[in-house]
Parts: C-alpha cells; sequence; structure tokens
DNA sequence: TGTCCTGTTGACAACGTTGTCATCCCTTCC
DNA sequence: GGAAGGGATGACAACGTTGTCAACAGGACA
C-alpha cells in the first residue's frame, strides 16, 4: 500500500531526508485504522466512546491511538459532527468587571474539560435576538450557552431557544427554581439585600430610601423584595415616596437621590439597587452638601471595584462572580454530556449568596444609636 | 440545478413547508457563487482577499455575501487549509473596561472577516509566558496574536514569538515604530498627556504634581514625557519633589497625594498617571478636607467609567479602545492574508491619540485667573 | 498571423471526521 | 431447520472550504 499524499510529497521536496527539521503531519483516524487494522468508522466509534464496540477490538484500537499519539482534528469533528466542543457566554452587561470576572470563571472550566469558548457580547433588547443566538450556535458549532442576566430571564427567548433544543444554562438572580427542568445557577440576590438593609437598620436607621433598578431584570423585584422583606421583620413601615423606581444608571441615582434629599423629611439611609445608583447617591449627597455617611448613609450592590474607589468607600454586597460563572460552564458540559451519553453524573442546581460588605459609606444617622442585632 | 442535500430534506421533514418554523441553514460559499454567478473558488478568492479578482466580479460577489449574511465557517476553512482561521487576544490588565473594549473591537474585526477568536487572559510576570503563548497557538490553532500591553513591550517575549514565526501585532503606548517591520498600532500617550498637563498649565498652575504609572509599562515613561515636555514648553521648572514613582493602583495614588499635600508647599494640581491613581489622589483630598478642585484640582487619563461618577468627575484623556483593538486585529489578519497569498492591501501601522476630556476636577487655582491659550 | 505571456476564472479533488445505511455473523426461538 | 433479532463492523457520502491545475481571453511581440 501506498502512503498518502502529503506525507510523500513533502519527503520530495528537501534533497535530503531530513526528519528533525520537518514537522510530522499529525497521525489521523486513517492511520490508526490502518495500524489496528479496523475501519475507520470503528476509530471513530472507539474515539466517540459508543456503546457497540467488542471489548478487543477497543483495546487493539486504544493501543494505536497511544502508540501513534493520536489527536482527533476538532476542526475536522466540528465541520461534520453535530455535536461541538465549545460553549458559548452570552452577556449583555454595562459592569464590565462583572462580565470579566465571568469570562475567566467560564474560561477555567472550560480549559478544565477541553472545551473552547466563544464570547458572545450582545444587546439584550434586539428583536431578533433568538436567531442570533441559534445562528451563533450553528455557526460557531457550540454545543451549549451559558446565559448570563437579563438574557437568562427573557422568558421568550428562553422558550425560543428550547424549541430549537438549543442547550443552555442560566444565571439567574432568584433562589425559585423555574421548575421547568433546565440547568441554573441562582444567585439569591434577595438574601443579599436582606441583609443590606438589616445592616441600616441595627446601625439605627428606619428612614430608609431604596431606590429600584431596571424593572425589567429579575434582580430588581428580588433585591426589593430583600428590602421589604427586612422592614417588615424589623417592623418598620415603608415610607412609599422613599421607594423609587429607575434604571441601573449612575445618573438615574443622581436624579433620584435629589428627589428624595430635596424632601421635608429626607431619608437617613439610601439604598441604591447597585452600585452605579449608589455612587450617583453619593454625588447628589456632596451636591447637597451632605457629609457621608453622618449625614446620609448609603449603600450599594455588586461590589464594583470603583465602590472601593468611592470616598468614602461603598458598604455593597459582594457577588463572586468568577465561581458563579465557572459552576454554570461546568453545569452546562455535564449537561451536555448528560445528553449525549447518559452519564449521571450531574451537578445540582447550586446557588449563591452575594456578601455584606460594609465600608465606610454607613454609620448611625445622626444623634442615634446602633440597635442592637 | 437541484438542491442540495439538507436543504430539500429538511423541507422532508414537517408535513407541510413552515419556513417561519425553521432555523435556516446558514448560507455558504456555493450559495454565494450561485447568487453572484460564479465558481466556488471565485467566492473564496474574494473572501481571502487574493489579488487576482477583476474588481467588477469582486463587488458582484461582496453584493451578495452582503445580501446573504453569508460568514466563512471557520471549522471548514481550518480543515482544508493549512492556514488557521483564528487569532488570539492576549491581555493582563487589571482595569475591566478596557479590557472589554479592546475585545469588543478585537471581536467585530474578527467577525467581519469570518475568523474566530480566542480570549486569553495571562499573567504578564509569569516566567514561562513565551511558553504559555506558543502552546496556546498550537493547541488552539491560532494564526496569530494580538498582544495588549504590557506583553506587546516585553522584549524578550517579543523576541522569542518571532523566533518562533508565531504572527503578531502589538499595541504600544508610543508613537516611535520599533523599527522590526513588526505590525503594531500606536497609542499616543505622550501627545495626550501633554494635552493634559497644557490644560492644567492654562487654567493657571505652575505647581503640579505628577504621579507616574507602573515603571515597567511603556506608557508612564511616554505620559511622563508629555506632562514633562508641556512644563518645559510652557517654560516652568519641575519641582523634582512633585514627582513621584509608583504603581497604577488606587491605593498607591492615595499614599502618594497624602504625601504631596504633607509638603509645605504642596502642589495646587495633580496628575495621576491613570484613573486609578487620580481616584486615589481625589480620596487623598478628601481625607484631607480639601475642596476639589478650588483647593487642589485633579487629572487622570485612560477615562474609566467611574471617572465620570466621581464627585466631581475626573479630567481624563479618552482612548477609543475598541477602534485600536479593532484595528489591531485587521492590522493582524491583513499581515497573515498577506504572508499566505500575497495580497498587498496592507494597513499601514496607525496611530490613535486619546482625545482630552474636561470634567469637574480641573479649575484654576484660588485666587488666580486663567493664562490664554 | 502565430506565439507567448499574463490576468482571470472554473472544475475537481482533497482535508479528517461522522451519519447513514448495509452487511455479516451469531444467537435465540418457534 | 429456518426465521427473526441483534450486536459488531464496514462502505460510502457528506460537511464547507481551499489547493492544484487547467482553460480561456486578450494583449504584446515576433
Amino acid at each position: 500500500m501506498s502512503f498518502s499524499g502529503p506525507r510523500s510529497a513533502r519527503l520530495c521536496c528537501p534533497p535530503f531526508d531530513l526528519p528533525e527539521f520537518e514537522s510530522l503531519p499529525s497521525p489521523t483516524i486513517k492511520d490508526v485504522a490502518k495500524r489496528s487494522g479496523v475501519s475507520l468508522k470503528t476509530v471513530s466509534r472507539v474515539i466517540n466512546r459508543e456503546a457497540s464496540v467488542r471489548t478487543d477490538t477497543r483495546e487493539k484500537v486504544e493501543r494505536a491511538i497511544e502508540a501513534l499519539g493520536y489527536r482527533p482534528n476538532p476542526a475536522a469533528r466540528g465541520l461534520r459532527s453535530t455535536h461541538a466542543y465549545a460553549i458559548g457566554l452570552v452577556y449583555d452587561n454595562p459592569n464590565a468587571h462583572y462580565v470579566i470576572s465571568m469570562q475567566e470563571g467560564v474560561l477555567s472550566a472550560c480549559r478544565e474539560r477541553g472545551f473552547g469558548l466563544q464570547i458572545h457580547p450582545c444587546d439584550s433588547s434586539a428583536a431578533d435576538l433568538a436567531e442570533e443566538l441559534s445562528s451563533l450556535v450553528s455557526r460557531s458549532r457550540l454545543a451549549g450557552l451559558v446565559l448570563a442576566p437579563p438574557m437568562s430571564e427573557q422568558d421568550e427567548l428562553i422558550a425560543t431557544l428550547k424549541a430549537q433544543d438549543i442547550c443552555f444554562v442560566r444565571i439567574i438572580a432568584s433562589r425559585d427554581d423555574p421548575q421547568d427542568g433546565s440547568p441554573c445557577v441562582y444567585v439569591d440576590d434577595r438574601d443579599a439585600a436582606y441583609a443590606i438593609t438589616e445592616h441600616l437598620i441595627q446601625l439605627g436607621h428606619t428612614r430608609i430610601g431604596f431606590l429600584w433598578g431596571e424593572p425589567h431584570h429579575r434582580s430588581s423585584p428580588e433585591r426589593y423584595q430583600g428590602y421589604s422583606n427586612a422592614m417588615k421583620d424589623y417592623g418598620i413601615t415603608i415610607n412609599k415616596k422613599f421607594v423609587l423606581p429607575g434604571n441601573y444608571a449612575f445618573d438615574d441615582g443622581f436624579r433620584r437621590a435629589r428627589k428624595l434629599l430635596a424632601l421635608k423629611e429626607p431619608p437617613t439611609a439610601i439604598f441604591g439597587s447597585n452600585d452605579e445608583i449608589a455612587a450617583g447617591v453619593l454625588a447628589a449627597a456632596r451636591s447637597a452638601g451632605l457629609d457621608v455617611p453622618w449625614d446620609l448613609s448609603i449603600a450599594g450592590f455588586e461590589d464594583n471595584p470603583f465602590s472601593k474607589q468611592a470616598w468614602p468607600a461603598l458598604t455593597t454586597a459582594r457577588q463572586s462572580t468568577g465561581e458563579i460563572g465557572r459552576h454554570a460552564a461546568l453545569r452546562l458540559m455535564d449537561e451536555l454530556q448528560r445528553k449525549s451519553n447518559g452519564a449521571d453524573n450531574t451537578l445540582a442546581n447550586e446557588g449563591f449568596t452575594p456578601e455584606l460588605v460594609v465600608r465606610g459609606s454607613t454609620s448611625p444617622p445622626r444623634g442615634s444609636t446602633p440597635k442592637k442585632g
């Protein structure tokens, strides 16, 4: 039998055979088949751990693979196969730090499992997002998607993906299971918001303002719920004037804080639904000549880097975003494996709770003594 | 001519033809060829920017590509071609916003040209970084690398990559050509730092402090040079006590600012080499009870999101990081194509100059009137 | 007029793998 | 003894693209 094309062609080129200067072409499935005396397809079956291969055949092939140092070619697999060897990370988040941390977590999981990672920033409000993602999956041959908020919360999008049989894992700002059996990672914003509110209450505050985030983000009602539960548990009636809707942006935090501070009896503490809002509140307090935290305590959420760099630094809730991303990716890959070969090593849906971080922007209100916890 | 397999096969499956529920397969080179009335190979030539295609043919094909939304399939390319069709983006930057913007720019270029993108955060001080990158290239089949600072400035690393024949483009904080013919994108930090210093001088400041960044980052001496040139051009002698070495971190900005402010005759303005440092200066000014900008003007560099959200917002220099990344990726891919098929559409090395952004943190010093520009 | 370029284009095979379907052989059951 | 069933294997086409080589047109040159 003759050598296959490329190998012999190469040997023709230099005047002498200089194997140490040649980068030998990688062995292919063909070489393995030849060496082990079986067909291409059988080798393929061994590689893919399919069931119907006799043990002695399998071992024969495995020995050949070992001996040749054969590695499957991902490009060829990706081209021909319905299965894929990469996952996508889909996000639309203005918070760069959040995104970077999540990327790192997901990437570490992918490396561990030999998967590729395709990042995909997108516009969560785009009308054809479902189409965009489905074409991303087919075009880049992705095995599945990690959906960060807010994409993870768009019911219509989720339904479309499911209908198209696209595998995904969702990162959700909630502790409630969606009850649809799809893999999720929960982030319990409600509990964390409760802890922040409790912290303010224990400092002696009762007039506590709350600035909502983007109403379409699941995190917003969750954070409000935490605030409202804490207030209720401590027997404090919420002054409706202290609770304002809006969005997650600095400017809107600034605007709303000025509104609160202009009240006849303004709040002594304001809980902004994220650090951007809280930074806006801080700016508004400054521009009103207030001394933070003594005239006004301020708390945020998310632990953006600048929350540490504001003056005073912001009390906030820290999410371990990297861990969350990592876990989500592992959860997804487990799910993929389960689907493809029925392995039952499935990770459970897991929850994370952001952790209260107390910094300089919160203190007891002027002329009051802290309550006991 | 008959339809190709998959399309007609799909139409057989449901009892009725329901195109709106079908996720159409992505268009292939075949579809483009059919639509533009040329052969597969000619389309391939257009995609790969080969020289020998007549202009009207090229345009015809490009119109078809546009109309169909065609994108080359990286797996198929990678399979057939000896070349790789993905590039890597290598960074080690604590500034998340910078990284995200760069990713988006690079990604947009990659999508346009049908390249894949492998992100690769790394540790710039790792001893075996060269080895890490070279194994990244071979394992992930990358055609080349976009090197962000500070990797782009490590001479030893660059030399090793070159010796291994790894193609790369560097993003460099300088306007000087490295003179080695390797592709670069320059960012003229010197000019931008000059503009910031000039702005402070024109406000009436003469006692202007300068806080260095990381000495191993090329940007640091460049920014200092801009500061020092402006001072010289305006005939102001630099007080050596006002210039302090350090690094790009908030804490170090805080520490050094306190040192400057404790001087018998402290500066009336401080130029921090980046926004982190400037934020540290702002915090130090606050903690010293100073009124910014009247008691102390502060300028930063880089236009981090939080520079807009500080109170007062920071005067700084804005880099169009996305554009820089995009251009770097295009430059790299042009270089790759030039190497492989002699296309001569090579982009020149291009330079970007960050733009002065004046905000609330700079004003004339107390009791002085601004000079004329 | 014929020959030789040179620039432009197309036909076809090939890349390494997997999906589909067919084949073969060995049981098991009536 | 024959049919039916199922496990193991192989032949072949297909995935979407690019490399190779050949063909063709038009111009320059002898």
